[in-house]
RNA sequence: GGUAACGUGGCGGAAUGGUUACGCAGAGGAUUGCAAAUCCUUGUAUCCCGGUUCGAUUCCGGGCGUUACCUCCA
């Protein structure tokens, strides 16, 4: 489509036409996950928002011209803290919550990004740009300590709009021994003998938490790419330091000219967290719910809004896609989705727009062609809903049923006995008696059926 | 306290300087032994107070309310 994209760009704070630096390359870097605990559905929305962002940009500029990188967190406090508390090692850790991470993408059917570098695999990048930034005068050693200099690099704060006077003023933070001034923040720290560490000019030690991403995306990006993404949480400090130590190091004006956060995902109003133990990790609802159920729920509302996770929301999710599967025709051949059905994905992601014209090409379908059922497919397989085959969506459901296929037929001829027989009151019975299991009776023409609830 | 975002019907949730999408729930109808499913029809909303304007839910100011962020170090 001809039609520009617009995103909101959180610096500035505007929505504003996209435009790539190679419109041949198109650059994207999203935050992916601290693997030091099951992902939950917090981290799920990122996950979804940006591969939805993918979509649209490989639409707009083509299947090859646009680069995804996601990385992932292997190294930090948080994972040596989570070995310790199971007792096992980081090294396993690690593995198994970078598998669990990739099981879920897998059941949000999000995309694989271009690459999914690793910190650990990228150390030396840290090393030197930690040299680089020291050797400008931009960060400083002591005590085998590397911190970053906040005042020597002078739009510190203009991300996340903070006045770095005003933010450290209140004392609120105690200044460490080892820093100059408290707005300081990390590059490398020492590592005790059991903790993961590498050599380097200051000792043996590991980064700080911001510098894998200034490597990372340098490594594969280049020095200012188009679009960096990640939840509201990372605006500040995680981002905002990400620049100060990405455009001193590289002497940019931007190291990304758009930034794209999402809002958070609240339990009755409540941000999740551990101190309230509200945290819905994604595996909890491997069985209850298909992926796409979560997919459809986490797309109905507009990415920047907080948006409130509840039962309810997964029901009625739920029950669009079973509306909607019943209406699935693979298309032969190319299928194009009208413009102006597509348009709300170009207009910063407008997920609920989509969702709304998604609705009305269903209403068309129902009633049309062939043809128009295969537009409605299209554009839901767009955004990665309906993907599976209907068989395998009700497959799913099947599996979530305690009773027997064998017992439900034998039900049913028993009910259709009693019917025949005008036996009414036994007939209903049954039919109570099926619903409670989560059976649904539908007697259509001379036939009856039966699906899950 | 500082900063930012938000406030739309019973609920979820878009959009907009002038008839306020869409979904769920509700109501009425067709159909049905009763249901279910499907189809048709349908009611209901822009936090409060000012300002700009012919006209504000939308723009501006104030208020109230909700939420988030305020690191690393510890």
């Amino acid at each position: 489509m001809d039609k520009d994209i617009y995103l909101s760009n959180s610096l500035g704070g505007n929505k504003e036409i996209f435009k790539p630096i190679d419109a041949k390359k198109v650059r994207m870097y999203v935050c992916g996950p601290t693997v030091y605990d099951d992902p939950h559905i917090g981290n799920a929305r990122p996950l979804v928002v940006f591969d939805i962002l993918f979509k649209v940009l490989k639409c707009k500029y083509g299947k090859s011209s646009v680069l995804y990188v996601r990385n992932i967190t292997d190294v930090d406090d948080k994972i040596i803290e989570g070995a310790k508390l199971k007792n096992i090692s980081i090294d396993k850790l690690t593995t198994n919550i970078i598998k669990r991470f990739n099981d879920d993408c897998d059941y949000l059917n999000c995309e694989k990004p271009t690459f999914e570098p690793k910190a650990t695999e990228n150390i030396p990048l840290m090393i030197n740009m930690i040299n680089i930034l020291i050797q400008k005068n931009n960060a400083y050693e002591n005590k085998s300590h590397v911190y970053f200099d906040v005042s020597s690099f002078k739009d510190y704060g203009k991300l996340s709009k903070k006045n770095v006077d005003e933010l450290f003023a209140g004392a609120r933070v105690e200044i460490s021994e080892n820093k100059k001034r408290s707005e300081d923040f990390v590059l490398w720290k020492p590592s005790k003998n059991e903790e993961p560490g590498w050599d380097s000019p200051w000792g043996r030690g590991r980064p700080g938490w911001h510098i894998e991403c200034s490597a990372m995306s340098k490594k594969y990006l280049g020095d200012t790419f188009d679009i960096h993404g990640g939840g509201r949480d990372l605006l500040f400090p995680h981002h905002e330091n990400e620049i100060a130590q990405s455009r001193c190091a590289n002497e940019n004006k931007h190291l990304s000219n758009f930034w794209v956060h999402n809002g958070f995902i609240t339990i009755s109003n409540e941000k999740m967290s551990k101190s309230q133990g509200n945290i819905f990790k994604i595996k909890d609802f491997y069985k209850k719910y298909n992926g796409q159920v979560l997919r459809l729920a986490l797309m109905s509302t507009h990415y920047k809004q907080a948006m409130d996770w509840s039962e309810d929301l997964l029901i009625q999710s739920k029950k669009t896609l079973d509306k909607w599967y019943e209406c699935q025709k693979k298309p032969e051949g190319k299928v194009l989705i009208p413009d102006e059905d597509l348009n709300p994905l170009y207009d910063d992601i407008n997920t609920p727009g989509y969702i709304s014209n998604i609705h009305k090409l269903y209403d068309k379908a129902v009633k049309g062609s062939d043809k128009d059922k295969e537009i409605f497919t299209t554009a839901c397989n767009f955004v990665g809903l309906l993907t599976e085959s209907k068989s395998k969506w009700n497959d799913f459901k099947n599996n979530t049923l305690e009773i027997s296929e064998e017992v439900i037929l034998q039900k049913l001829k028993d009910r259709n006995t009693a019917r025949d027989n005008k036996n009414y009151e036994l007939a209903d019975k049954i039919r109570n008696e099926l619903l409670d299991k989560g059976v649904l009776i539908e007697d259509k023409d001379d036939k009856t059926t039966w699906k899950i609830k």
